[in-house]
RNA sequence: GCGCUCGUAGCUCAAUCGGAUAGAGCACCGGCCUUCUAAGCCGGGGGUUGCAGGUUCGAUUCCUGCCGAGCGCGCCA
């Protein structure tokens, strides 16, 4: 309807052109560069345009003027019931009443794809997101970006994009080394050896589960004993120890901590590697590898199916490796000279692009970075032709934007290409305390977790109802305590209070006739009507504004407002009345808000109940 | 120190790439169930949009500086 609009005006335009009112400069080339927004009062009309303040200046008009000459020269449409200039220099349009009733019966019509554009040719975009490393299972730190990730694509793809959702595993990298010695040592601990645990392995539950399932497997085939595994390895660190501990005891006053702890976690981790590589064989080791990593993916991958996130890909780096991709990419910035060895590594000069220093690609023990795969990665995905491809990161990544911005312009291709999007951290709060979401404090980590004590939908609702790039705080209190104040299952009540007519109707034995409820939906006159009646015809326009925002929560705030004009009409009128022509109408004016809804709700990942 | 994201009602947050009187929810106060789900509706109080400038017809939005919060600045992943 607003391109109806928009061109209606840009025939204006040319009219006053063409009689030599205003100059030419003030054509719009493409009709869509008129501004057409909502009126904040719907008293005033259904569409506003900005238009003529904007093209005062060129114009040399001043801007009222300018909107009352638009206005005599907008040629009349039978959409359009009435068009004014409005104060300081609107234009204000008010839709024909034809043209609102139609939209109910596009509703009905177009079913689970209204709002959803479906051009003749999709463009193809690629969103990834979560992408955690399978070294444990997922913490709520991730299920904003899950849930958000989620959205955005579902978003997307009504706006009519072809979406491709990827989740990029992480399993060549050292962590993923760490994960494996950690199972290693939990599984020789349950063959009975007494090894010790080091600082920086991951001591949750999982890795003894994991541990467990390599010992039904395999038996003692994969034990060591306890002197041949850790015998002659650099010293740990103390398990406890935090580098950053704040604590009162400073450096200066307490200079014997350092002696205490003359440990280097990390060199006794790599060492610890190498040893458990040495003794399993690789062989050996690669069935602790693999078995860790494939029960770790299939933990995230059933979490996150049962929190409604789906992939279409789960891209293994190792592949980018194995298929010389990796190789084929640094080969290629070379060429370009972007590419120098200092220090006996090879450093991509990303300083070139505006990053803040160069980067590391290939390090002096000839091993590539995880940098150098992203690098691969980022190639790969524009060489499958996504325009573009969008990162979904968390907050603490935002490090990471300039250098893949650079890798990409070094590959020849537009920066803007990709598009990387920050999450902000979610903290959690219980009764107005904040819940620690460190690994450490083990407090209250998992998305699991968080998932089966507030349940999904309201997960799910909750981490998309904020800006993406806003701070938020999630309340459990709120989120499960206190449902009455609970905004998803306010519009989840809408929905289901609609089904509850049509069960009704039917208890009563009294048929719901769609053909004669479209025949009357012109009976709809009063406010409270009329305003749902806006509200559908506002969510196509709002599916696409949010996706070009790629803001997800503003569907959170579309469907609450129209559930609460779904609600306040409830309560101001009987929908059931004995008139035929005005009941079915009435329904058919549900049904179709009830469609939105679902709509709505569906993109958000949330479920639309019959009942509640 | 440099950089990124922010700062809006008592609290949590909106505000359609710069628009009309800055809006919701929670909390608080007052009304509405013999009738379709009261998990609801209606009404009320509550603001110098962190501070100071600038840009223009017009600024919560854009620019500069300051204050404050969170997060980043490795041949770690």
């Amino acid at each position: 309807m607003k391109d109806v609009i928009q061109e209606l005006l840009g025939q204006a335009l040319h009219q006053l052109v063409k009689k030599d009112y205003l100059p030419k400069e003030v054509i719009k080339e493409p009709a869509e560069e008129i501004e057409i927004s909502n009126c904040p009062d719907p008293k005033m009309g259904d569409y506003a345009s900005n238009i003529a303040m904007k093209l005062a200046k060129t114009a040399g008009l001043p801007p009222m003027q300018l909107a009352e000459m638009l206005v005599e020269h907008t040629s009349r449409s039978r959409h359009i019931a009435d068009i004014t200039a409005d104060k300081p220099g609107f234009i204000n349009i008010k839709l024909a009443d034809s043209c609102l009733f139609k939209i109910i019966i596009d509703v009905l019509e177009d079913g689970d794809l209204y709002g959803y554009r479906q051009p003749e040719e999709r463009q193809r975009i690629c969103v990834e997101f979560v992408s955690a490393n399978p070294t444990g299972p997922l913490h709520v730190g991730h299920g904003r970006g899950a849930a958000y990730g989620a959205s955005l694509s579902a978003l997307l793809d009504a706006a009519g994009f072809d979406v491709h959702r990827e989740y990029y595993v992480n399993d060549h990298g050292r962590q993923m080394d760490i994960l494996a010695v950690s199972v290693w040592l939990r599984y020789l601990e349950l063959c009975g050896e007494s090894v010790n645990f080091p600082a920086s392995g991951y001591r949750g539950d999982y890795v003894y589960d994991i541990a467990r399932l390599i010992r039904n497997e395999h038996g003692d085939h994969l034990r060591h004993n306890k002197f041949e595994v850790s015998d002659n390895l650099p010293p740990d660190a103390k398990p406890d120890a935090k580098p950053d501990a704040k604590s009162g005891a400073d450096a200066d006053t307490a200079d014997g901590a350092a002696e205490d702890d003359p440990g280097d976690k990390e060199k006794h981790i790599d060492a610890l590697i190498q040893r458990a590589r040495e003794l399993l064989g690789k062989d050996g080791f690669r069935i602790v590898f693999k078995t860790a990593l494939h029960a770790m993916l299939d933990n995230i991958r059933t979490d996150l199916a049962e929190f409604g996130v789906e992939f279409d890909e789960w891209f293994d780096e190792h592949k980018l490796d194995k298929s010389g991709a990796i190789d084929r990419t640094l080969q290629q910035l070379r060429d370009a000279g972007h590419v120098y060895e200092k220090d006996g590594a090879q450093w991509f000069r990303a300083t070139t692009f505006g990053d803040s220093q160069d980067r590391v690609v290939v390090r002096d023990n000839g091993r590539t970075t995880y940098f150098a795969s992203d690098i691969a990665y980022l190639e790969s995905k524009l060489l499958r032709g996504y325009k573009p491809a969008i990162y979904v990161f968390g907050a603490d990544h935002h490090g990471y934007i300039p250098r893949l911005k650079a890798a990409a312009e070094g590959l020849g291709h537009d920066p803007d290409d990709i598009e990387i999007l920050l999450v902000q951290f979610a903290n959690l709060y219980r009764a107005g305390v904040r819940l620690s979401m460190s690994t450490r404090s083990g407090e209250f980590t998992e998305l699991r977790q968080l998932r089966e004590e507030v349940g999904n939908d309201v997960a799910r609702y909750y981490y998309i109802m904020r800006s993406h790039n806003q701070h938020m705080d999630f309340d459990l209190e709120q989120a499960k305590e206190n449902d009455l104040d609970n905004p998803i299952y306010y519009i989840q009540y809408a929905h289901a209070r609609i089904a509850s007519l049509f069960r009704k109707l039917e208890d009563e034995g009294v048929r719901y006739n769609q053909a004669i409820g479209i025949d009357s939906v012109k009976l709809l006159t009063n406010d409270y009507e009329q305003q749902l009646i806006r509200g559908l015809l506002q969510f196509p326009e709002l599916i696409q504004i949010a996706a070009e925002k790629r803001s997800p929560h503003m569907l959170a705030h579309f469907s609450h407002e129209l559930a609460r004009k779904l609600h306040t009409y409830y309560n101001a009128e009987r929908i059931l009345v004995d008139d035929e022509n005005l009941r079915n109408a009435r329904m058919c004016l549900l049904a179709a808000t009830a469609q939105v809804l679902r709509n709505a709700l569906r993109i958000m990942g949330c479920s639309a109940p019959e009942q509640m």
